[in-house]
DNA sequence: TTGAAAGCGTTACCAC
DNA sequence: GTGGTAACGCTTTCAA
């Protein structure tokens, strides 16, 4: 492995000069500049982040914590955050909760972190007390997707608005009997998302007068699966609603399923509509709120690198719009 | 942050000691070893990465690259590995090339990894001639899934096979007009399992002596969207295939969509039979031939780490079982 | 503009 | 069993 003095040598210069040549840095002629750089590329030479990372007390690595990478969205912030992380050399190192509450408290309080990563990134958790506590004991950056707490800046949609957004699109269809498929309380990790959409179905029901009824607030776990049990238990009910609205798309195409297996029309008899715009909405015809999603793991990581430069700016909190899209599975009431 | 130091003059023993006892290494005594760990969990104490692994030349850490992190397949691999690397300790580091040949080239030709993990685990990627030397020219150890090479340890599954199994299927039925959706031979990355999927496909095809017309191998470009255009095509020919066979579940999800968009019966007009097993396919009732895919991640994990620890096995080539689900997207071919 | 040398926080070797 | 101490491969300070 060729190490930064065999450069040295190769060029009769020091250590130092090199160094400094190669990380741009001021204070070397530029002849020697481009004879370090030559030198540098023709042996494949590289500075190990080791070592670098030792001397500097930086890693230039950005941990991202996530609930669930298999889940849609979870994978396609990473995929932003990771664009413009790269981009800037940064690496990228993955903690996946796999939904486990252990694997949070570890992962989460610990010092682990902060003597990995510079900086860290909290996909869809919402971050309690103790943890936050802990986090800033050390001196890692850190911003929240998805999830928000004074103390760190974060990037997310405004899911009591989106809840709005959905229920008021029904409404105007005519619809007034509407159920609400979300996660469960008793979650084992806590995310602050369907909490939000949750109220936000409760205060919208409220405010627009609409059947309030506790049969139509069920648990669809946020997977196509849950969603397609909280279908089947909304559909068997005497009085059926005649609008679901689903805290996310991934519940909706569940709810889509039960409907068609119990032969319920949808949008005549029955309307449906999600959250995310997930890739799968488009094809399935589903009506839904879409968020940026690419977009939430791009505005983190672009925040977390101000951080990091140093901009000494009070915590931004990012909120992006979400937006309506209408599709097949939302229709007006049935008389 | 407390270092190694502190703990030492805590418990009145030298760093040497304390590395020792935190790291479960023999000898030191029973008594000396509590006392330590007493001292470091109750500071907090986590040894540093970076100086440990600048002392030990080795990073803890697994380098995973990825064609594309949003896709279904490749996040439930990284799920699957993530699990028994962090289970021993190791860090994911992901390296995202989100389809694009220079982000490959980058990370692969580049000493960048060697110097960053201890090893490459590297998915769908078919590495080339060049990339084969470069990377054998460092240390790190790899594996790949989904892809084979002599060189290294590899975990996949058979997809000569999948595509036999999957055209059986269908001639079981009485199909033998059976057109075949794939990736494009243009793809900027270069994946094995289209090729050996397009490979099993002819190859079944000549045996069983079925319908040959290069009209009906068109390209999907593993996507829903890429699977839907090539289903019109399909659809709109003057003499229709009866089946189609999607070398991904994707693909099919598309197919099947062009089906109804076109007012064509699945499956009493048209059979559809995907590959994977994709969560939606459940619910999508589509016929697929199913491949572990959390498995794949986690088997190579193993290989990963058995190649860590030194064990001087010769490269295995781990080819795990896909199997038919028979949905209902298949069935017997119009009279 | 350059170089010598002192860290950075561990681990590992070698004495004791 | 234990403790000095020399690596590890860089970056950075300080002098020149």
């Amino acid at each position: 492995m060729t190490g930064i003095k065999d450069v040295a040598t190769e060029v009769g210069l020091s250590t130092a000069t090199v160094s400094r040549a190669l990380r741009g840095q001021p204070g070397v002629s530029l002849a020697n500049r481009r004879l370090v750089e030559e030198a540098a590329t023709r042996l494949g030479y590289v500075a190990s982040r080791t070592a670098a990372g030792l001397a500097t007390g930086r890693t230039r690595t950005v941990a991202v914590v996530v609930p669930y990478v298999t889940r849609w969205f979870f994978a396609a912030v990473i995929h932003g955050a990771e664009q413009v992380l790269s981009e800037r050399g940064y690496d990228l190192m993955l903690f996946n909760l796999a939904g486990s509450a252990e694997a949070r408290h570890r992962v989460l309080e610990t010092h682990q972190l902060s003597k990995r990563a510079d900086a860290l990134m909290i996909l869809g958790l919402q971050p309690n007390e103790q943890e936050q506590q802990w986090l800033t004991g050390h001196d890692a950056c850190v911003v929240l997707v998805g999830a928000h707490v004074p103390l760190w800046p974060s990037v997310r949609i405004d899911d009591h608005e989106v809840s709005r957004t959905a229920l008021h699109h029904l409404t105007e269809l005519g619809h007034r009997r509407i159920a609400y498929v979300g996660g469960s309380p008793e979650e084992a990790l806590d995310f602050a998302t369907p909490r939000a959409r949750h109220r936000g179905y409760l205060d919208t029901v409220a405010d627009l007068g609409l059947d309030r009824d506790p049969c139509l607030d069920v648990v669809g776990g946020f997977t196509v699966t849950g969603g397609l049990a909280a279908g089947h238990q909304l559909l068997a009910l005497a009085d059926r609603p005649t609008a679901v609205y689903c805290a996310s798309d991934e519940m909706a195409i569940g709810v889509l399923r039960a409907a068609r297996d119990r032969g319920v029309r949808v949008p005549d008899e029955l309307s449906v509509i999600g959250v995310d715009d997930h890739e799968m909405a488009e094809h399935l015809d589903l009506t839904t709120v879409r968020q940026p999603v690419v977009e939430q793991g791009r505005t983190a990581a672009q925040q977390l690198l101000g951080l990091l430069d140093g901009s000494p700016s009070p915590p931004a909190h990012v909120v992006l719009d979400a937006e309506l899209v209408v599709r097949g599975s939302t229709g007006p009431a049935p008389a």
